[in-house]
DNA sequence: TAGTGGTCTAGACCACGAC
DNA sequence: TCGTGGTCTAGACCACTAA
């Protein structure tokens, strides 16, 4: 069924072999490209092209000049919709520690008036291109950026509000809207896996050919309004994302 | 911030900007490897290096002996809970039809005890390797491998029902848990991004270096007792998982 | 300084598709 | 038959790391 396999996939499936046995553990040093190279008798070029695979699929990462090793891997658990139940924020939490995981330190909070995307225009039931207020941030884990998120509200809801402040107050966006009568009931989330554009694969850190993300997409109804539009582009290798619902 | 560019992914950037300004089209003909190669003074094995970055983004599809194509990109759609929601399986309807999107064949349906993988004895709470059924199978939408799932169940439950068949009956496997008085009234979802393993690879189809699957882990719950794990597998460029839930 | 990964060249041969 | 993508070779040079 499979047929013969190039060289070059034949040694990345040996050396995965080796990785997924635990042979070479979390965070060993894999041979060198010449090694490899002599080793399955193929071109220096081609030793690089398996590791490339591999490093593709997210097994290793290489230092140019140390080496190339097994990763270490651990994934931030996000959890619906614990995360967003309504005492989370009404009672003040700050909602981004939720939507990230432990430990996230906010970075780079920008917020302004853009013109409104398509899939925003589109949800929050305004003109396309109207201004809507974008709220945008980065969330850094231990040093390393795991999370772009930008938000987008009606004006209407946020003129005079502390929503158009970089620090929302207590509790968040969710306990402002709430004070205007609109507070969230009910999120929709949708998923997909892609790759990051460039931007996102610079913000992100994301140097690797064939990093990917999870780009979430939030929807915020109170009652049949939508009153937010969250869009989040996560690291794929760094999150696992829990939901829970009854049959 | 971003330093100097290596020429392959210079040439890949600029290609990526002519296929999502639209400029090439979905299905249209990129230009054929020597002659990116000519036209940006790049070796032809540069040129291939570029199509690669594409490819492995999935923005290109490569025919071999015809040309490389913007390739065209439909989704389909997999609600939650919706899907899962009691009248579906109390009234009778399969329960693939809402796990996979519409108009989905299920093909190479394998029923059988087998050893219980680790994340399965943990949640079933019988020992590592004990017997549990499995329900493994392959879902083609349009002769195009989408999904796989594998179903897991404690053989207490299974044993002399319909489960143990091929066809599990009207309603599906859920239906004659209920049956038993353990119908699922819960279910979590976990959800990461991840390279598929070779046979994965081949069972869907996914030919090219740098493919991306969605695990998806359903855990069933009757209560406080977790009766079903069903790990599926999925083409991440073929789905787009929704998620809805209130605050 | 020696070894490493990263990039690139200038070819070659193959199987396949379109004509 | 000719152009296509896919694979592979046998080198080269660079920047970097570690000793």
């Amino acid at each position: 069924m499979a047929g013969e396999q190039p060289a070059y996939r034949r040694v990345a499936d040996r050396l995965r072999e080796l990785i997924l046995s635990g042979e070479l553990a979390e965070g060993a040093r894999l041979p060198s490209l010449r090694e490899i190279a002599s080793r399955y008798g193929v071109a220096t070029s081609i030793a690089t092209r398996a590791l490339d695979v591999l490093r593709t699929d997210g097994l290793v990462v290489s230092r140019p000049g140390a080496g190339t090793y097994v990763r270490r891997f651990t994934r931030i658990v996000r959890k619906s919709p614990g995360r967003l139940a309504h005492d989370r924020w009404g009672a003040g939490a700050a909602i981004q520690d939720h939507d990230t995981g432990p430990r996230a330190r906010t970075v780079d909070v920008v917020v302004g008036d853009v013109p409104a995307p398509g899939f925003v225009a589109d949800a929050l039931g305004v003109e396309p291109a109207a201004a809507v207020l974008s709220r945008s941030r980065r969330f850094v884990v231990e040093e390393r950026a795991v999370q772009l998120a930008t938000s987008y509200l009606p004006v209407e809801l946020t003129r005079g509000t502390r929503i158009e402040h970089t620090d929302a107050g207590e509790g968040g966006i969710y306990a402002r809207l709430a004070e205007q009568g609109v507070g969230p009931t009910r999120f929709t989330e949708r998923v997909i896996g892609r790759s990051p554009l460039p931007e996102e694969a610079a913000a992100l850190g994301l140097t690797a050919d064939g990093a990917r993300v999870l780009e979430i997409t939030r929807f915020a109804y109170a009652g049949d309004r939508c009153v937010e539009v969250n869009r989040m582009v996560l690291d794929s290798d760094a999150y696992e994302l829990s939901y829970s619902f009854p049959a």
